[in-house]
DNA sequence: TAAATAGTGTCTATAAGACATTATCTC
DNA sequence: GAGATAATGTCTTATAGACACTATTTA
């Protein structure tokens, strides 16, 4: 620890006399990649651009990361994601569940500047879309259906960043909850089912699906929840999360234990 | 396509007038998990900082991006990583195997400035390890244990990207032909084996490993290769990859990458 | 020949896929 | 009651885990 110590003095002098190099540097953004589920379908939130570059082409939502300059160094990526949501689509932090997709970086992807953008998936529970607004400087937002999108239309790499965060849903939802994300609070097996038959194009068997969403119910992953649904036909049982919220649609293996 | 000329236009001349904004920008760093297996442990590779902030302290090796001014605006953020490797550690592209990790930005993890760093997973063949050596600009390079390292005495956050790089391998071995890229180019059942033990912690039964990649071989995912083990006690049967390069260890979906 | 590791075979439990059947609701 | 969907049950197949057993090599 005395070592510790001096070597932080040292530091602490090499740092008040610290002068950042003159080389260049990017600029550093995020973009969140709004999915959700609306008339069965999986769906983008998209922005329509005021300004140039791609002025009039539909962009994901995002902005530019707030860097300060003095002792406070800014926002973090994560916090400018959600700033960046509530700002362009009035969603707030517990109205999202986000996830850090990567960051994206090639040369050229924006012909002003040097950009590395942070990318998110975020998903909106169907019931939330109501309370979806385009925000200020946000010309217009809209829900695209993402098959069916002309992934070379959107601005900028983002036709590219909208695959790559497709890709990881299909992946994720084979093993994690993020299902749950995208249904209301309280939901039906059927409900569920539609979810993954809007994301992986497949439609589970209904009785193997029941079968796999059951085992949940009997680990308390999920538990019965009252009410009924309203619908055309007959009615289906509802459920709503349980308290082990760390379990997964597809039951896997335990983490690798010794 | 006529609209979109248009637009080009108004676009062209929205850039040549562009100034970039005075806003602060955060300085691009790059880093590197590099991993490998050296004595049945999994081991990772640390440079130990020349300068301050962190002096003496062990770090990942990595550093800053190259961004362009003009027109060129600089390398790829997978080229840096892998410049940057080749500097520190002599390793050539095509001796790595590298997959993004991720951005981390927490504000204050690096105390000079605001630093984004983009986390890379490298994974080297333990029969490439006598090639490393420590680059121009770092003093001195080590391979570490990676159980038993004490996450907390790394430079900046890097004890934390080492903890996601190994749960990410840990996650990926299940599904992925990750296994692969730390065995030689020809390997034993028994050293795949020993790979997977040394990630997971546990050791799979030898008979069921046997039977897992056994799965492989009739699919042509490896084949037999001449040449045996020199070993203490009976040599065992040399494989090597083949063909279809895109298998995985626990056949899983197709990977679904453009 | 002993020790050690490579390699084989078997039994069981679990889960997925396919598909038939029953139950319950609305119109 | 007809039609539709929710819910249950059954048969088959694939795989993982546990574990006993045989084969081959070196010391």
């Amino acid at each position: 620890m005395a070592g510790k110590a001096k070597t932080a003095r040292g530091e602490g002098r090499f740092l008040a006399g610290y002068q950042p190099g003159a080389f260049a540097r990017p600029a550093v953004a995020v973009d969140a990649v709004v999915l959700t589920l609306k008339d069965s379908q999986l769906r983008v939130l998209l922005i329509q651009r005021g300004e140039h570059p791609y002025r009039g082409r539909w962009a994901l939502p995002g902005g530019f990361l707030r860097v300060g300059e003095g002792r406070s160094q800014g926002e973090d990526l994560e916090a400018a994601a959600y700033r960046e949501l509530e700002e362009e689509t009035g969603l707030r932090p517990e109205q999202l569940h986000l996830e850090q997709l990567g960051a994206f970086g090639r040369p050229g992807r924006d012909p002003r500047m040097r950009v590395i953008t942070v990318a998110y998936l975020a998903l909106v529970r169907p019931d939330l879309i109501p309370l979806v607004r385009a925000g200020g400087d946000a010309g217009r937002a809209r829900w695209f259906e993402v098959s069916g999108l002309e992934r070379s239309r959107l601005a900028f790499d983002h036709g590219e960043l909208l695959e790559r965060a497709v890709e990881h849903l299909r992946r994720e939802l084979e093993r994690s909850p993020l299902a749950f994300e995208l249904v209301p609070e309280t939901f039906t097996i059927p409900e569920l089912r539609a979810v993954h038959a809007a994301i992986s194009g497949a439609r589970p068997d209904p009785g193997n699906f029941r079968r796999r969403v059951q085992r949940l119910l009997a680990e308390g992953e999920i538990v019965p929840a009252s009410g009924q649904r309203e619908t055309a036909r007959r009615p289906a049982a509802v459920y709503r999360r349980g308290g082990a919220r760390r379990g997964r649609l597809t039951p896997g293996r335990s983490p690798a234990s010794p």
